[in-house]
DNA sequence: TCTATAGTTCGGTAATTAACGAACAATTGA
DNA sequence: TCAATTGTTCGTTAATTACCGAACTATAGA
């Protein structure tokens, strides 16, 4: 059993939370877990290979932004939403509903659909 | 007179604004005109090359942050805030607060101090 | 035990980025 | 007109990043 390396709350940077927050792949996968809840890596539908998919799910995990949780094979991703809100309150917020309300979630789902799973 | 390239409103993207905001010279120059109000690149406190800061403030003035006017020899640099808060309304407000109390200045100016100007 | 599933790691490539100094351009002010 | 100030551009280097497929690990389930 691998154990995963996660931020304390203290630890968590500005930069780099933020720097997590600007890929549009990355984005994607937050919203998803807001909206969703708790899910696994095969959930997420992003238009990338899962070798490219496991370096964005670490990168947001050490950034101090998801929690994953080890289930049989799967890993399950939540977000860090207390720890986030108590150390840059507003942030998370700010960012989900920006992202929803703007075309760039829209532009990165057609991409996966064209290129199917 | 050169003329310099600012994205209207509708073309500011969350995650090249993100990405912008996720390099601690970047944060320390947005902090400092939120603080500050508008002001020239020279009075920046960075521990770069001018060279170096000319590419940064682009990089600022692309992703739509900031707004650049021409002042004789001097760049006079704004935050668009307005725009900003527009688009993705709370966001620079818990960007700049959390900015505010994170240790990520304080190193910065650290090494500004170390460096000499 | 064997197979399928889920995800990680590795090795490599291509693209992007940050950084610098030197040279340059534009403007101000003496 | 000349020098100082302010910032940009260019060429280069080093580091980082995104991406992929192939091989691998670990677990679940038949």
């Amino acid at each position: 059993m691998k154990l995963l390396h996660h931020p304390e709350r203290k630890d968590i940077l500005l930069s780099s939370v933020l720097y997590a927050l600007s890929d549009p792949v990355r984005l994607q996968i937050v919203a998803q877990i807001h909206r969703g809840g708790e899910q696994a890596c095969k959930s997420f539908e992003v238009p990338i290979a899962k070798s490219t998919l496991s370096q964005h799910v670490r990168t947001l995990r050490e950034a101090g932004i998801t929690h994953t949780r080890i289930y049989g094979t799967q890993r399950l991703l939540s977000l860090r939403s207390e720890d986030l809100n108590e150390r840059f309150p507003g942030l998370l917020d700010a960012v989900l509903r920006s992202y929803g309300e703007s075309r760039e979630e829209i532009e990165l789902r057609q991409e996966y659909e064209k290129q199917g799973s």
